[in-house]
DNA sequence: AATTCTTTGTGTACTTTATACACTTAAAGC
DNA sequence: GCTTTAAGTGTATAAAGTACACAAAGAATT
């Protein structure tokens, strides 16, 4: 019923068309105007986006500063990093208010994102400057707070940084410091949840511009699973993907011999995969 | 550096040292004294617990009886059914919680548990059963309330049910009713995190007595995954894993050619999982 | 125009795993 | 001792995994 069924659905797409049937998981990267309508925020309910951005060389992930100085003189008492996120509206949904965090900072909608796990054990405001933070903010530190943990994926150079005001840039995740709050156990959940989720389903070129080289989406593989793979085995696995469409289109200004473009049809995979595979089956 | 490797650290384990090497996951099913300190619940979380308990014929979820009766002459207004779950002590972390829960409707402590997916929209309760339900409690069903959802595996015979003055009672998952609040689509979603979980990891031992045969084991998978699994195939399959342990011990009271039993080895298991695999590596 | 540099793109032999399939054996109940 | 029931086992074929090396394309340099 399940299991490794060979002789699966296989819709046939020609070149020619498949500009039209392929897209980002049937979703479009595109600019919207901010609508949003100011509404009373719940204190108690968070999201945080864990917003992964791969840039050839390595997964980077998108922090705010966080820095709060002296009312009085000015002086910096403490200055370091967060994960993007904030509280939810009363009438907003989780996934939501996830987009919401996620358009805010890149202006893009419609791209990867998934609720991997979520926060809110007693003392997960415990250290002294988050203390200090929440008060300057006006909150009460001793309230729990649940944090719902998304991920989302994108590919660096689709997105230009906006956010008025506060410090938002993209750090190495191997690069990342002591973060605010427990965000670090955040971020080391989500690197876990992506994956488990990248060795499961197809998703890595969410991490890629629309069309990609093979040797770009190997990396991604590489360099999340902190693994090498083979060039030639790879392609061989990848050749079975029927929904990486092979364009007929290369590489401009590298200087060497250019590489096939790829795109990934959404299409083709819904009608192609198998129900679920892995440990037994 | 991850990837196949074949050549992986194995403890070898006699027969005669086994039973003291070989828990669930380390950790003990046992009973305890209940000694809940009374404290504060907090009114804005909760968590649910799918209980999944498996008797050898179905894949069985612990439901609630909700039966709400007219305060002045006593008539039933509606009955139906729920998940198990609960509120939060104000200074009690969410794992707990749902311990907690377990325990307090089983007897049992140390099973698997899960936290699979949170559930905070702002119409998950807008039924009128529902807000009925919650005003008889004294709660107010306008106020967003966060569940978060685990799903917890045992096996039903391990466990006498005891939950003072409500009916609780196993229902196979695939005759499920139409259940309180968002209860059908947590369900389905613990049900996909099952299959997802099972598929990836161990665990289908955690649905069965400590010691079971290998076709006990295979039926879990069956009924589970919803396919039928060829025998010799799955025990060549589980031949490789080297964390179930064969034991110089038969099956009693069948009327057939008894079967081995076997027992799952979490240290075994630990020392010789492969870091992660799947999709691509 | 020729040379260098860099990355693309391809094939084969071997090993391991997946799949399909049927009969004998052990114990209990009658 | 005969029947019933599930346990336990092997083989042949197909598919997938793994290890490994060199020619070709374009850009940049001389």
């Amino acid at each position: 019923m399940f299991g490794n069924n060979k002789s699966i659905l296989y819709f046939a797409i020609t070149l020619v068309s498949v500009e039209n049937t392929i897209t980002k998981s049937s979703r479009i990267r595109e600019k919207r105007k901010s609508s949003k309508i100011v509404k009373e925020l719940n204190k108690y309910i968070s999201v945080d986006c864990v917003i992964f951005g791969f840039d050839y060389d390595n997964l980077n992930v998108l922090l705010v500063d966080r820095t709060l100085n002296n009312d009085v003189n000015g002086e910096v008492l403490f200055s370091d990093m967060t994960l993007t996120g904030n509280h939810i509206y009363e009438d907003e949904k989780i996934e939501d208010a996830a987009s919401r965090v996620l358009f805010d900072l890149t202006g893009l909608e419609g791209i990867y994102l998934e609720q991997f796990k979520t926060f809110a054990n007693p003392d997960r405001i415990s250290k002294p400057n988050d203390r200090a933070w929440l008060l300057n903010d006006g909150r009460d530190p001793n309230k729990r707070i649940v944090s719902i943990g998304f991920f989302a994926l994108l590919a660096t150079q689709d997105v230009t940084l906006e956010w008025k005001g506060r410090n938002v840039k993209w750090v190495p995740v191997n690069e990342v410091k002591e973060l605010a709050f427990d965000h670090n156990d955040i971020l080391d959940e989500a690197l876990i949840a992506l994956r488990n989720k990248l060795l499961q389903e197809p998703i890595g070129f969410e991490l890629l511009p629309d069309k990609f080289t093979l040797s770009q989406l190997q990396k991604v593989y590489e360099i999340i699973l902190g693994t090498e793979l083979d060039k030639r085995n790879f392609r061989k696995k990848v050749a079975r993907m029927k929904y990486l469409i092979p364009l007929d289109e290369k590489q401009k200004g590298v200087a060497h011999k250019p590489a096939r473009l790829y795109m990934f049809s959404c299409d083709v995979y819904e009608n192609t995969r198998k129900d679920i595979f892995g440990f037994i089956v």
